[in-house]
DNA sequence: GTCTATATAATGATAGAC
DNA sequence: GTCTATCATTATATAGAC
């Protein structure tokens, strides 16, 4: 499959073509902010044959999320097949194309089902990998597996989500092979400095054991 | 100023009612996906009232954009005259109202310009912050400050965006009260856990070097 | 498969009464 | 300030020709 997005728009079929161009809108319109009008202007054919392909927008919507979601799967797999290091979905998807990470930060705040199907499933990946980590990992310490697992998704998929912001902020396309390396630096090295005196910790770890209402920890002497 | 959104619909002016539907739906729909007479319905007044208000659409968008990033600094500074130990955003949008949170969440996806000006704020704060850390924080080892900063900033605006996620998988909504210390736990253990080997670490940056085309570091045998 | 033409509904915005 | 009535535009979806 051409998952990546990145082929010639004479070689596609109209279909294909209608897709694309229908990924694209929804990506950077949304959903609503996107019409069959346009998307039929976009993939140069007519109103009449977008209907003909997908039947309703609905049924063109359900076609792009699986469409999505089924070529970052497929990136994901070739990344695990070549022995990637990193263990999350980010490299994966910096090698698919700009439309594919932008409909899937889209997707991931407008309630797409494949999207939370996608997320739900890197969850549940990571958590494996960290209940029998490989070599060079280690199992994390934490009374908590799974709220673990959870934040180290939010960290890679939150990229996605803020790519925009992030790009802006730093200068540079952080999706991009070209943007991609500084911001995964920085994104170890936030993982791996320890900025955060033992003491800070101690006091937020209280403060969110306050929060819930538990008795508090030893040497905590606030009431 | 109410800045929370915790207040009786009755004790509003119909200008501040139709606000807040506004906000809602914004966030539950998108900007396209809203309608003015959508707006008008879940405010109780007619759809003439919310042209006489705010004159378009577009206006009523800006009303809205206005009045949650204004509402978050308001939070955020009283975060900060609290002495709160949290750096992030996080702890003070926590206490903001559902509605806000979930405006920012799209906001932050959907191009507005309110979100990326307070993302970039953010962003500044917390070089500042890193540049001459408080007590019980270290200055970060890196040589690239402003992409640790912007890392940091896509940890906690993460958390926003995908706050919809990030509840399905925990079980609880995490930007609640009741849900928010068992990921701000998860993440802090995550800020301060070494789960990755020194080796892992250095081979992970020297990829990020050839990916960047620079030299390979010291010890690194591959071509 | 692909198009044009059209039915039907919804939307943003305006005008003017109360 | 608040409403109703209305216009012009635009949208989805269908029908049927080629």
């Amino acid at each position: 499959m051409a998952g990546t997005g990145r082929h010639a728009a004479e070689d596609l079929t109209a279909r294909a073509r209608i897709r694309d161009a229908a990924l694209e809108l929804f990506a950077t319109r949304g959903v609503r902010g996107t019409t069959i009008r346009g998307v039929a202007e976009a993939a140069g054919v007519s109103p009449g044959l977008v209907q003909h392909h997908f039947g309703t927008k609905q049924g063109l919507r359900e076609a792009c999320d699986d469409y999505v979601m089924q070529s970052i799967r497929t990136l994901k797999s070739q990344a695990l097949e070549e022995g990637s290091s990193d263990p999350g979905f980010l490299p994966a998807i910096v090698r698919g194309s700009e439309p594919l990470r932008r409909y899937l930060a889209r997707a991931l705040v407008e309630g797409s089902p494949g999207a939370a199907r996608l997320f739900d499933d890197a969850v549940a990946m990571t958590r494996e990998m960290m209940e029998s980590p490989p070599p060079g990992i280690l199992k994390p310490a934490t009374t908590d597996l799974h709220a673990y697992t959870v934040a180290m998704a939010s960290l890679s998929f939150g990229v996605i989500a803020l790519h925009e912001h992030l790009s802006r902020a730093l200068g540079a396309d952080i999706l991009s092979p070209e943007g991609y390396p500084r911001l995964a630096r920085a994104l170890v090295e936030v993982f791996v400095d320890n900025i955060l005196s033992p003491e800070l910790v101690e006091r937020a770890m209280e403060a969110f054991d306050d929060l819930e209402g538990r008795p508090a920890r030893d040497g905590g002497d606030h009431a």
